[in-house]
RNA sequence: GAGAAUGUAGCUCAGUCGGUAGAGCAGCGGCCUUUUAAGCCGUUGGUUGCGGGUUCGAUUCCCGCCAUUCUCACCA
């Protein structure tokens, strides 16, 4: 496994030459890892600014690692890659002297090294450096992947999933459009902080760990603190700690950070996941609308410039406004009837009907509703549009609904038949809220793991007065993979959970 | 959690209806001073995912396990 830990003559061959080959080097009273080089362009900067350059003759200097190496006797091509991209170098005996040549030669792919020298075009039209001095920043010791590539077909890629999610600086080493994938998340969190800066909201960080979930009905994972002799869990939502700080005064704050759910992993769940969660006080649910809207616009125009969005070889229009649906209009357009006056075995006939399996006697009215809404209306959410309105069993944290007895006002957000977002105007009343808290242990003891738990203190604060306040939750990871085009959760994390 | 498929050299794959494995690339040696999937000649490299069983003999057949992928279930 730890080939660093392997006795010298154990080394499997490829590793073994290697070695040796950096033994040799130093033999020649060359340092294999050196502190520092000093480039003056990269990869894409010299391609870019190439005829300038070529006019001045002046000398470029340039690192990364070696991709590929063609050698012809006495000369040689190698192309160079750094994080900007690509670059194809010339080594040349006569200009190098044989000492250095005979020092290149003991190069491999993957090796980092630093060169300079001036640009020309060869004969085929690439720009190349003519490297007149070079030297080793960092020998590599193990082989890499050798992805080859002409006319745009790639030979041999590096495609075991598996291997490019555990070594995955492997998979941004050969595959430089998982790195584009990447670099345009890291853009998106940085839109994200710059609008929720413009609409003046306080960027917080609450507690991971924490003595009680709480603010999403799933199931949390335990740890054990030591010390302390107590149990902890990892946050399953940021939305009881956010209100309590719309509580503590201030009226628009949000956190982007990781949430951790015990829960099945597929092509849209992992494990642990990047939420954004944000708060508004004076605000409803509308605003959240409004908001959301105007984010995923600004993301897109930022992101890809357009407002027209391929996912999944499907077109999705993101213009504003958004239609929006109210849930029960659409469940019963689905079904064919008033779902809400239907008594529980009724809805859960319709679940069967649909084609799923559950134990009705188990599962409370609002998730019988929820389930069937999901098989039955969800999948032909094309979208991007906000179903609002939802039954009240299932959202013991949002408000009554102003005229719509039995329903409260939230909303949530789906695109490509995904759910993406989630928001309500929140519960303030702390007498509805520990009724809902009650109700929901009820469903625990009936054997609902992921019913919420009664939170005392939380309770306490909305006690001291909460102002109207609107809240809204964005699964952070599922918007780039609507922007990226990505179709699995495990594409758009650098590091997936893996088994 | 269930089903299906897959796991063979560093990478991408082939193959063996049971007789201990091949190719391309990479590597190594040679030729080659504008190549670009460089080319030509030669060549090394494998506990066939792991553990059992059947068999004279297993990479191949059987069982178990592990991992991955896909589908379903779970998961707002």
């Amino acid at each position: 496994m730890n080939s660093n830990q392997q006795p010298e003559q154990d080394l499997p061959d490829l590793l073994q030459i290697r070695r040796e080959k950096l033994e040799r080097l130093q033999e020649l009273g060359v340092n294999p890892f050196p502190y520092n080089y000093k480039r003056t362009h990269t990869a894409k900067q010299a391609i870019d600014r190439f005829d300038e350059l070529e006019k001045s003759e002046e000398t470029v200097a340039i690192a990364g690692r070696i991709m590929a190496i063609r050698l012809m006797g006495k000369s040689c091509f190698a192309h160079l890659q750094d994080a900007s991209g690509r670059l194809q170098f010339y080594v040349k005996k006569d200009v190098v002297g044989e000492d250095k040549y005979d020092i290149f030669k003991l190069f491999d792919i993957g090796d980092h090294i630093g060169l300079s020298g001036p640009l020309f075009r060869t004969r085929t039209g690439e720009i190349t450096v003519r490297a007149e001095s070079f030297e080793l920043l960092s020998k590599s010791l193990h082989p890499l992947p050798i992805v080859k590539e002409k006319d745009g077909q790639t030979f041999d890629a590096f495609a075991d999933k598996e291997a490019r999610y555990r070594q995955r600086y492997l998979d941004l080493v050969v595959n430089p459009e998982v790195r584009r994938v990447f670099e345009m998340r890291a853009k998106m969190v940085q839109v994200v902080h710059q609008f929720m800066n413009e609409w003046k909201f306080l960027d917080v960080e609450t507690p991971i760990l924490q003595p009680l979930y709480g603010g999403a009905a799933a199931e949390p994972f335990t740890t054990h603190h030591n010390v302390m002799e107590k149990e902890l869990y990892l946050r399953i939502a940021d939305e009881l700690y956010l209100k309590r700080l719309i509580i503590g005064g201030w009226d628009r704050v949000y956190e982007m950070g990781k949430d951790f759910r015990n829960e099945g992993m597929d092509r849209t769940h992992n494990p642990e996941f990047t939420m954004l969660e944000l708060y508004a006080a004076y605000e409803d649910y509308n605003f959240c609308m409004d908001l959301t809207e105007a984010l995923v616009v600004k993301l897109a125009e930022e992101v890809t410039g357009s407002l027209k969005i391929i996912y999944e070889d499907k077109q999705y229009d993101l213009s504003p406004p958004w239609q929006r649906h109210r849930f029960f209009d659409l469940l019963n357009e689905a079904v064919g009837g008033d779902v809400q006056q239907m008594p529980d075995r009724e809805i859960a006939a319709e679940c069967q009907k649909a084609g799923l399996k559950l134990d009705a006697a188990k599962t409370g009215r609002g998730k019988l509703m929820d389930k069937l809404f999901g098989a039955v209306v969800e999948p032909n959410l094309g979208g991007p549009c906000f179903v609002l309105d939802y039954p009240v069993e299932l959202s013991p944290l949002a408000k009554k609904h102003r005229t719509d007895e039995g329903l409260v006002e939230r909303f949530e957000g789906f695109w490509a038949g995904r759910e993406f977002c989630n928001s309500f105007s929140e519960l303030n009343d702390p007498l509805d809220q520990r009724a809902r808290f009650e109700d929901q242990a009820k469903l625990r003891e009936a054997g609902d793991e992921e019913s919420h738990p009664i939170d005392e203190d939380f309770l306490r604060a909305l006690e001291i007065g909460m102002p109207p306040t609107a809240g809204l939750g964005i699964g952070f990871d599922r918007l780039v993979m609507f922007f990226t085009d990505q179709h699995s959760i495990r594409d758009v994390i650098l590091f997936p959970q893996m088994r």
